[in-house]
DNA sequence: CAAGATTTGATTGACGTAACTCAAATATAC
DNA sequence: GTATATTTGAGTTACGTCAATCAAATCTTG
C-alpha cells in the first residue's frame, strides 16, 4: 500500500476532498467538529503531505530577504558569500534569497528599509541589527501583518522575534574565559578586554559571561575595564599601545567583537610577545592570519554557512507553519586553534548537472 | 519573467518538448548535436529542473539505509536516534531511512548484509564499518550497480566511496595533543593514550596527529604507548590501574575512542586526581556527566545529527547527479568544555501542523 | 534511390496538492 | 416555520515534469 494522499484522508474522515483541503490549509468555513475529524483521520491513517506537491500546485515562491548592516568587514563579507551561495543552491527549491544592505551608522535607515517591506515584497525576514526600540518596533510591525522575523547573530530578545539565529554571547564569553585560564594556568595578572563599542548587547553579554567565568575559575586574573574602540583606527593604535606599555602584567588580550583587525595590528605594532594569550572571534581570512602567525591563539567562532542555511530554514518552516527541528538550528560555539583550523573551503560548485 | 520551464528549454533550443525530455534523463536515441543543442538552450535561459516536479512526476522515493555496527555504545544509539528523527523529517520529502544494524564482533556479517543490497532495496547506502578487504568489495559492488555509498564516521580511503562524512582524525588528534599541551604548559611528564583497538584506521590516524603536535609542540610531554582496552571491563580496570600507580609522573590522559565509560571509571577508581588533565571523544549522557564532574576537561566531538544529515544530503544528491554543496558537508571538530557544553536538546518535536 | 534504421515531433495522461466556483445541505436566528 | 448565514460537496484546472505512444521526418547503407 503506497503513501495516503489527500484522497485517502477524504474517504477515511468520511468528508469530501475540498473539506480536507480547507483544513490542510486553513482556510474558514470549516466547523470545528469537521476539523478534528479530518485531523483524526490524518493521524489514523498515517498521512502525510507531500511538500513537493503542495509547492509545485501553490506555485509558490519563498522570498527571503537579510537586513545586514553594510559594515566593511570580513565577518559581514563572509556572510553575504554564503547568503548568495545559499540563493544558488536554493534556486531549484524555488525559494530566492536577497540581501538588504542598511548603512550601519545611521540607525534610521535600517527602520526606513525594513518600512518598505510588506506581503508582496518579502515572505520572511532574518535581521541583523543593534537591539533599538525603533527596530523592535519595525520588527513588530512586520510580524503583524504576518511575516514572519528572525533575528540573525544580534538577539532581539524585546521583539518577540520568530526564532534567534545565533550563538549563546554569554556561553561565548564563559568560553575565552575559560580558554585563558586554562592556557594561564596559575598565572597572576591581567586580561585586556577589547570591544569595538560596548553599546551592543552582544558585547555586554559576552563581557558578562567571561567575567563571571574567569572570577569563579581564576581568581588570580583580573579582566581590565573593556576598551572600546570605535571603528577608529588611530584611537584603537593609541589606546592599546599605552595600555600594553602602562600595564606590563597583561598575560592575555580578550578581542570580544568580530574581525578586530585594527587592534590585532595594534599588538602587533604594541611589540606584544608570543606567551601573552591572545583570543578573538569569528574565524576569517584576517584571524586565519593572525592563528598561523602565531599572534592569536584561539578563535571562537560560528560556521557562517550555517547561520545563513539555519535561518532560510527556519523562516520556510514559518512560512509553511511547520515545526523546526531545534537540534539542527543549534547554532555552535567552535573553538579553533592552530591546529584544528579547517582549511580554507573552495568556493561554490557550479550547477552544470552531472547527469551520465 | 518566471522561472523558465521544459517548454521554454524546447523552444528555445528549436525542439519538441519530447526531445528535452530524452535530454534531461539522459534516454537514448538522441543525436549528439541535438544534445549540444539543447544543453546551450539550458544554459542560456538559464534553465533549473524542477526537481519537486519531477519526483513527482517519477513518483520516485529515496530508499537510504545505514549500515551500523551494533555496539552497546552511547554513540552508537546518539546515531541511531538522529537517524530516526531525519526519517521523520524526511518522509513528507519521499526519502526513507532505515538501519542495518550487523554484529560489530563479526566481520562477514557486514558482508553478508551488504550482499542482499540491490536496485531494488536501496537507492543509496551509508556504511560505519572498519575497513577491511571484504567490505572494501562489497562498496565496490555496490558502486558497480550504480548505487552511492558514502563512508560514514569511519573513512575507506581505499574503497572508491562517493564522499566521507566525518572528521579528519589525523586534525583530531592533533586537536587533543594541543589542548593537553597548552593546558599543562611548561610542566614535564607523560601523557597516557588509551584507545579501544588500534587496529583500526580511525584509532591510528588519531594517534599519529597526536603523536605529531605533542613532540612539535610540547617537547617536554611525552605520550605512553597505546593501551588498548579491547572492550574487556576488567581488563580495563587494571591495565589503567596499575598504569596510574606505576607512573607517577601521568600528566593527562587521553581516551582516543568513543564513549570510553570504562575507562573513565577505571580513572575514577584509580583515584584520579583533578590536577590531570583527562580529555574523551565524543559528547555523550556519560562524557557529559564526566565533563561536569570535573574528571574530564575536554571533550572533542562531531555532531550527530549533522552527520547523519550531512550523509543524507549527499546520497541524494548522487542519486540526482547533483553536485554537494562542499562547505555544508565539511564536518567540523568541536571542542566542548565545561564551559561551553550545549544543554540537552529537547527529542525531536512531533510532527503534527501548528497552522493556525 | 529505395528500404531500413535512427532521430524527432506532437500529444496525452499521470503524479499529489492547491485554489477556485457553484450548488446543495445544514445550522442558526427570528 | 421561514429566512438567512454558515458549512460542505463535487467538480475543474493548474503546477512542471515524466513516460509512453505513434506518426513523421531525417539519416544510413548498399
Amino acid at each position: 500500500m503506497s503513501k495516503p494522499t489527500t484522497r485517502d484522508v477524504a474517504r477515511a474522515a468520511g468528508v469530501s476532498l475540498a473539506t480536507v483541503d480547507r483544513v490542510l490549509n486553513a482556510r474558514p468555513g470549516v466547523r470545528q467538529k469537521t476539523i478534528d475529524k479530518v485531523n483524526k483521520a490524518i493521524k489514523d491513517i498515517d498521512f502525510v503531505r507531500d511538500m513537493s506537491a503542495a509547492n509545485l500546485a501553490r506555485r509558490k515562491e519563498y522570498r527571503l530577504a537579510f537586513i545586514l548592516p553594510d559594515r566593511d568587514d570580513q565577518f559581514i563579507y563572509m556572510i553575504r558569500d554564503a547568503i548568495e551561495e545559499a540563493d544558488k543552491t536554493l534556486l531549484r527549491e524555488r525559494t530566492r534569497v536577497s540581501i538588504l544592505s542598511v548603512p550601519a551608522n545611521d540607525p534610521y535607515a535600517i527602520i526606513h528599509a525594513m518600512e518598505n517591506l510588506s506581503q508582496d515584497n518579502v515572505d520572511g525576514v532574518a535581521i541583523m541589527a543593534p537591539e533599538t526600540p525603533q527596530v523592535r518596533d519595525a520588527i513588530m510591525r512586520l510580524k503583524s501583518i504576518g511575516i514572519p522575523v528572525v533575528a540573525f547573530i544580534s538577539n532581539q530578545p524585546n521583539a518577540d522575534c520568530d526564532h534567534f539565529v545565533g550563538i549563546n554571547n554569554i556561553a561565548a564569553g564563559r568560553t575565552a574565559a575559560t580558554l585563558i585560564g586554562r592556557f594561564l594556568g596559575t598565572r597572576k595578572g591581567t586580561v585586556l578586554v577589547v570591544s569595538e563599542t560596548m553599546q551592543s548587547r552582544d558585547s555586554l553579554e559576552r563581557r558578562l559571561g567571561f567575567d563571571s567565568a574567569l572570577s569563579a575559575g581564576w581568581p588570580s586574573l583580573l579582566a581590565s575595564p573593556s576598551l572600546e574602540t570605535h571603528n577608529d583606527i588611530s584611537r584603537t593604535q593609541n589606546a592599546i599601545a599605552s595600555a600594553m606599555t602602562e600595564n606590563k602584567q597583561i598575560l592575555a588580550v580578550y578581542l570580544m567583537s568580530s574581525d578586530m583587525q585594527e587592534a590585532i595590528d595594534a599588538l602587533k605594532n604594541a611589540g606584544i610577545t608570543d606567551d601573552i594569550i591572545v583570543i578573538a572571534h569569528e574565524l576569517t581570512a584576517h584571524t586565519r592570519e593572525s592563528l598561523k602567525d602565531g599572534l592569536l591563539d584561539a578563535v571562537i567562532t560560528q560556521d557562517v554557512g550555517h547561520l545563513v542555511r539555519s535561518a532560510l530554514r527556519v523562516l520556510k518552516a514559518r512560512v509553511d507553519g511547520l515545526p523546526v527541528v531545534a537540534s539542527q538550528e543549534r547554532i555552535r560555539i567552535e573553538i579553533i586553534m592552530r591546529e584544528n583550523m579547517p582549511e580554507s573551503i573552495p568556493k561554490a560548485p557550479d550547477f552544470t548537472e552531472t547527469d551520465s
